[in-house]
DNA sequence: GATCGTTCGATAAAAAAATACCGATTAACA
DNA sequence: TGTTAATCGGTATTTTTTTATCGAACGATC
């Protein structure tokens, strides 16, 4: 109870799915889930399952199963996306406008309120209702913002650049979508995201099954 | 040589960054690389780079590094990067436009040759230069395209459905960025794909950086 | 109220992945 | 030619993650 526990990696990748589902499950009026339903739904062991549960302190009842809205507000504080957070994004390029098109966000606790560009043509017009600034201004106008979150879609050649501006405006995390690694002080955290990656698994795991082989399942 | 070797899905997952970064260098004129200038890039440590490179099978030479080139027809091989494959997209929502105008695809040896959406409004347009047909006639047109990778980015409601019509005209590959399981036959691989994962990772990160706790590194 | 099937949760085992260690090979340079 | 620094690649170890096992709690049914 004191102490933090070990954090895991794939159980906190796995939170948003299972929250995404309960949020459904609520929408329709359920107010129990137990482990089976869910674990086919996540196309994983039922174990899996109550050890991922487990970690945001939800506690189960034998025979039962869990309460929806116990399960929802646990993950939505355990990922500290209870209350919105706002960001900022910077690149309006096909993915970052995919980004600000998202509705997703809203229940994922993120709202992204501005956009940077630096292309003259972009700048000035609007994205899914999110103004769209010069990438320059960035700096100044991330502490006026009080934004804590940047998302890079920007070319990977300029995103370093991108990366300097949010850490002296004052951004404290980074969802970088540009394929580079990024220097910065220690108290801000990046997350790197790489959607190739997927593609790669897809392709090896085609490849393997048109050879007539058996892998381990993801 | 003769049997598979276990496949690790992590290194996997890291190869196409690799290639990006491989690819880079042979613009500029690189030809050897070694491990440390790769674990930089990649974040991650140098033994991590050599057992990921050993995969593939390449070979480096003791006190100098890989050949660039090597490496690079190596991981395209691996991945079977190295013929394009055409794929279809079913859902030209701002993702499904994203990924449309992604480049990069055709270095992942990925042609997105055609679209699909249930909108009559997209239907009959193109976007980045790819047609939009009724999603109705995807189970018609795909065997007539003789793709065998399909692209999910409908609402989650009716991914199914889509993912149904896909078997049925002979896809084999479903990338899915719709947040649901899907229930396809054995011989069809599907790879979800969950944005949010990378958020939830982060926002944890970032809660505990705030409580100046210290976690063990992704 | 007794029995059965279902589910949770703790402990233990297995599998997967990352990390450490160390000898061998190479280039650069004195 | 000998020495030094850099690098690869194999084996071994540790850590992380998944999977298995089992007893206990609960609801439903008879």
């Amino acid at each position: 109870m004191p102490t933090t526990k070990v954090l895991k990696l794939p159980t906190i990748r796995r939170l948003p799915t299972y929250l995404y589902k309960l949020l459904e499950m609520q929408k329709v009026g359920l107010s129990i889930v137990a482990t089976p339903e869910l674990a086919r739904y996540m196309d994983i062991g039922e174990i899996v399952v109550r050890k991922d549960l487990a970690v945001t302190g939800v506690t189960g009842q034998p025979g039962v199963g869990y309460k929806v809205d116990e399960l929802v507000a646990a993950i939505k504080s355990f990922l500290n996306w209870d209350n919105a957070t706002e960001a900022v994004l910077a690149g309006t390029g096909s993915l970052g406008r995919a980004l600000l098109g998202y509705e997703g966000f809203a229940e994922y606790g993120l709202r992204v309120i501005a956009a940077f560009d630096s292309d003259p043509d972009k700048i000035g017009t609007e994205v899914h209702g999110r103004q769209v600034f010069d990438i320059s201004r960035l700096e100044e106008l991330a502490p006026r913002l009080n934004v804590h979150i940047g998302i890079i879609c920007v070319p990977a050649p300029y995103a370093q650049t991108v990366a300097d501006a949010m850490v002296k405006g004052g951004i404290k995390a980074i969802w970088n979508f540009a394929n580079v690694s990024l220097k910065v002080p220690a108290d801000v955290v990046v997350q790197r995201e790489v959607i190739a990656g997927g593609l790669a698994v897809l392709s090896v795991k085609m490849a393997r099954r048109s050879r007539g082989e058996e892998e381990t399942e993801e």
